[in-house]
Parts: C-alpha cells; sequence; structure tokens
DNA sequence: CTGTGTGCAAAGGGTTTGCAAGTAC
DNA sequence: GTACTTGCAAACCCTTTGCACACAG
C-alpha cells in the first residue's frame, strides 16, 4: 500500500510520537485503524491486508498497545478486539467508554456518547479502569434490518 | 466427592429446576461455584477438582450455560468465565450487574451493588444486554497489601 | 429402553516463542 | 553499527468434534 504525502505524514508523526518505529507494516495497520470506525480483531486485520504475516501482525498490536496506540476493546467475545486510543490518557491507560458488539453483523463499535457509572460508592476496592460492555444490533444493522 | 443429604438435596433440585440431569460431574461442578464467590474459568475448576476430565467440564459448562444456570462473566481478560446465576431472569438471560478483575489474585468476582447505567438515551441501537467490566484490586487483595 | 452424559483421541483456532535475515535510526 | 522489526517454523493453550461406552430417567 502506497499513501499519498499528507498520509504518510500523518501515521509517521502518529507512530513517532508514540515512540514506535516507522515501517511499512505499522503505517498499513495504523491506516486500517483510522479508516476502520470499528474495534478491529487480529482476524479482521488479516483478511483486510492479506500480505501481512501474522505473527507480525500479533506483535505489531502488542507493541500499538503497550505504547499506548490503541486498546484492547472489552466486548464479552472471546476474541480480542483493538481500537485506536484517540482521546486516552496514554499514561494511564483509562477507557471511560462503551463498546458495543453487535448480534447481527458480528462487529464491535465505541460508543463515544456513552460513559460509565460513577464508582466512588463502591468501597474496599481500587478501580484502575472500567468498561462498558454492550450487546444488541447496531445502528447500521438495524436499518438494514428495518 | 461425596455430599451430605441436606447439600446433595439441594444440588439435585437446582438442576432438576434447570432441567439438567443429575449426574456426578454435575453436582461436583455446581457445589463448586456455590462454594467459591468469584466467577470460575474452565481452567480454575478443573485444577481444583483434578479428577474430572476436561472435555467433560467444557461440556458441562455449555449445558449450565445454555439451561441459564451460570452466566459468563466478561471481565475484560482472554479467558472465559461463569458465574452463577442466582437471581438472573433465566428467559431473558438478562445480567444486569458488573464484575470486577482483579490484577492482583487474577479472580473474577461480581459487584452485586453495582448496575449498568440506563441505556434507554442512545438512539439507533437496539440493546440486549449490558455489562460492567472493572478492573483494579479486590477487597481481599487491598486488605492484604494494607 | 431411549436419550443424554462421559471419557478418550484427534483436530481446530488463536496466540506466543525461537531464530535468522532484514531494516530504521 | 546497534537495536528493533520481520517472517517462517514450531510450539502452546484453550476449546470443539467424533465416537464408543455408560448412565439417568
Amino acid at each position: 500500500m502506497v499513501f499519498d504525502k499528507k498520509m504518510d505524514d500523518r501515521l509517521t508523526q502518529l507512530l513517532q510520537k508514540h515512540k514506535l518505529r516507522n515501517t511499512s507494516v505499522r503505517k498499513e495497520v495504523l491506516a486500517l485503524f483510522m479508516k476502520e470506525n470499528r474495534a478491529l480483531s487480529s482476524r479482521d486485520i488479516e483478511d483486510i491486508l492479506q500480505d501481512i504475516d501474522r505473527i507480525t501482525l500479533y506483535r505489531t498490536l502488542k507493541a500499538f498497545q503497550e505504547k499506548g496506540l490503541v486498546h484492547k476493546a472489552t466486548d464479552g467475545t472471546d476474541v480480542s478486539r483493538y481500537a485506536l486510543c484517540d482521546d486516552c490518557n496514554v499514561k494511564e491507560h483509562f477507557h471511560e467508554h462503551a463498546h458495543l458488539h453487535c448480534d447481527e453483523c458480528n462487529n464491535t463499535y465505541c460508543l463515544e456518547e456513552l460513559s460509565p457509572p460513577d464508582l466512588k460508592k463502591v468501597k474496599g476496592v481500587k478501580i484502575r479502569e472500567v468498561e462498558l460492555v454492550v450487546k444488541g444490533v447496531c445502528a447500521q444493522c438495524v436499518n438494514a434490518l428495518g
């Protein structure tokens, strides 16, 4: 995949910002995350970017996650999915948003408008991160089904 | 494992109530769920009940889940964990509670006192189930760590 | 007796590790 | 030049499937 200069610069900058080396695999994967508006599993990426080695992909996702470029999107399924950390605080890696897993298309989307409840009322435990997992049918499929 | 009569009756009744045949494997697994106050993975159960065949265990958990005796406890890890459906509506299998996964002991507990927020405000999607996934340190470990 | 559960073996799917060659900086 | 990344093979772990035997109702 060849990107136009503007896109290429953007990808390079994002990688550098997260202290990740600027390789073609990483740029392709990152570009895919920016293009798709859903959480991607390793399998999803593999199916779309067919020229990428599966093992390299696992390591790429691991590196992205460690450097705070993506986060694991818990969606209640057995498959690990990842989504871009657009706005999250990289240091804390705290994600106060929700994910919707669609029963129909089997995709997972971030529900930006939703945030988990305040958990101050829970006594005795230390809370580091909260995620809201929603299962149902996404807007696209609701429309398609009529 | 041999249970006293009272316990044995209780196990048998619970299984019958959920239209599950009354076998020794199922009684042992069910008894373990009742004893432990945490969500159990297949591996957890296997480690504790060492005489139980792994494959039978998978099938037992699947049957329990299908008959509404246990539910999958989403906790953001890669391992599937199950917890007893004490109070949930079996028909809908709707779980309005939260799970806390402890970074220290790696266990997952139900947070009964917490319930997910009302999601009526989300437009355009159809919501079937909501789970709240909390990551942090459980009460026991908070105490142990001082 | 009939349908279901159990246990073994084998296979499947996703993920990780070891290592040699290649590449970014 | 050095440290990191890539790609292939192999291994690993968790889970499912097929089949014969055993058991609950």
